[in-house]
DNA sequence: ATGAAAGCGCTAACAG
DNA sequence: CTGTTAGCGCTTTCAT
């Protein structure tokens, strides 16, 4: 289809170890033939062929990544970074829906076998995960932990950025602060801050669940959040939290002044909120940069890499 | 790093010639090597290597597919779809994140050049569009319209459902409708059941236009809606009509029989709401089946394929 | 400064 | 029934 470095040396008269050095600006070739040959290249307009060039060098541009499509939208933000991310650093991201079996699985890395040696999953459903290990591919498992020689894993802490962002309100000199929703792992980081050696006198934790976890939750359990008299409240998630941006607007409650908020997830439409929201989210570009970095240098196995979630201070809790 | 022909051949006494006819199942080769071949190659973990496949078949399995993150969601539905109809084909699907400029174009061709033949644009920025039509590849476009010679693209006519949607709550007995929303393409289709043959008698279009298209909008818009009279409504978007339902539920008014609701976008919340949203939306399966077809026979250039947005009924319109 | 040739893993034409 | 071999487009070693 396209033209082939025989075709350059055809048509320039020289032999494709010349065209080659013109092209790559290796010493050893004449001035003069250097430009010819670059303007026949132009002219036929080359273009190397990646995959010939992979199977002489015996290495592999390719990264398989696979991804569940049900996952939250942070996820989808964080799979487009990891796309971006592979590309600027010369990979080629080949992308594949979840399998759901064991079958599945084995077709799938039959498949790519040969063609890339580093598979990405997100959420591996952790039924399939003990197969993994018969593969000859380096796996790398974002937030699932599984331990074989030819796996490595990426945890996130959620704790840590929830902690840190009641922190933050404490330090506001917020005293009553309440958690809403029902997503169990928020509980051990909002909880932490009140029991530290340097807690304020007076913070109080205060809980109130939530069916599910979505705008309308958020918006209402306003009225029960304002009974409480807490002066800040943080949200399982930022959605809901956007729900009571909505029910404290209706009701003219000022906010932070009145009551601070905090979300989680750092949603892209809760940074553009009035007020902005704040959020705890995944550390996107630490995580991505670092699986680039990982699959540059080689894939450990039997390595479980923990990042931790971070608070992102806006205005809905004080500036 | 995997077994190959060679290694198999080696380690079971035999041709590469003869593995390949044993592993292939093709005729010309003996029960007994046959089985002993395929006994080696089990226990060396021997996978075919694509990549040097398709150098020598001159062939490629890989399909770039060119992605803009920040479109709705009902995109991502039709990418995830797309994904697994064409690993379901036995292609692999390469994933780009959208060119900026024009020569980020030139880069990313020139990069899947010899790798794939047929790129796949999902919303492909206007003005980058002339520049396509120097490369040698096919290029799939969705959603946006450029005759060239290596182009084909795929239009989905918005108008189509939404007047199936409507002549759907004629049929059912609504005669005042109103359209609520701010997004131009939904006009057209609104208003033509209004003007047929067989239009019913006291049939009348209304619109209250709204400043964006989201939940809140729907929300804020109820009042206006019911108090207008209408006995059905149409919202530009399924997260309006989810909002405006949720409006519908506090103010105790029954959905469908006080007023029938329907939306655009066919999202999956919509599908589980209470009670369950009518909606307009693109007809993915359709679509995306032409698009794996027309990869599989050739990809014409200076073609456009129509489709049509369909009408889902479900209850909030009757039912 | 330039070229010939081997070989990555695979397929297929051609012999035996 | 089985084996040999050329060649896809590229990189690299070894000659010239």
């Amino acid at each position: 289809m396209s033209a082939t470095l025989k075709d350059v040396a055809k048509a320039s008269g020289v032999s494709i170890r010349s065209v080659r050095r013109a092209l790559k600006g290796m010493s050893g070739v004449s001035e003069e033939t250097c430009a010819r040959v670059r303007a026949v290249a132009k002219e036929l307009d080359y273009v190397p062929n990646i995959a010939a060039r992979n199977l002489r060098l015996q290495t592999s541009s390719f990264v398989g990544i696979i991804y569940s499509a049900n996952s939250a939208d942070a996820y989808k933000r964080r799979l487009y970074d990891l796309i971006a991310r592979l590309n600027g650093a010369g990979y080629e991201p080949l992308l594949s829906s979840p399998p759901k079996s064991f079958s599945e699985v084995e077709e799938l890395v039959r498949r790519w076998s040969g063609i890339t040696n580093v598979i990405i999953w997100m959420n591996p459903a952790v039924a399939i995960l003990p197969a993994l290990a018969a593969f000859q591919q380096r796996f790398i498992l974002i937030e699932e932990e599984f331990q074989a020689s030819n796996c490595c894993c990426i945890s996130v802490d959620r704790s840590i950025g929830v902690a840190e962002a009641v922190r933050s309100l404490l330090k506001a000199g917020h005293r009553k602060i309440v958690r809403c929703g029902n997503i169990p792992t928020r509980e051990a980081g909002f909880l932490r801050p009140f029991s530290e050696p340097d807690t304020p006198s007076g913070a109080k934790a205060l809980f109130i669940p939530s069916k599910s976890s979505d705008y309308e939750d958020g918006y209402q359990a306003g009225a029960r959040i304002m009974a409480s008299g807490a002066d800040a409240v943080f949200f399982d998630v930022d959605r809901m939290a956007m729900g009571f941006l909505r029910y404290a607007h209706e009701q003219k409650i000022p906010v932070p002044e009145r009551i601070a908020v905090v979300g989680f997830d750092d949603d892209n439409t809760s940074v553009s909120a009035a007020p902005p929201l704040s959020s705890v989210g995944h550390p996107i570009r630490r995580i991505n940069e670092k699986i680039v970095e990982l699959i540059r240098n080689g894939v450990p196995g039997n390595t479980t890499i923990a990042f931790e979630t971070m608070f992102f201070l806006r205005e809905s809790s004080g500036k």
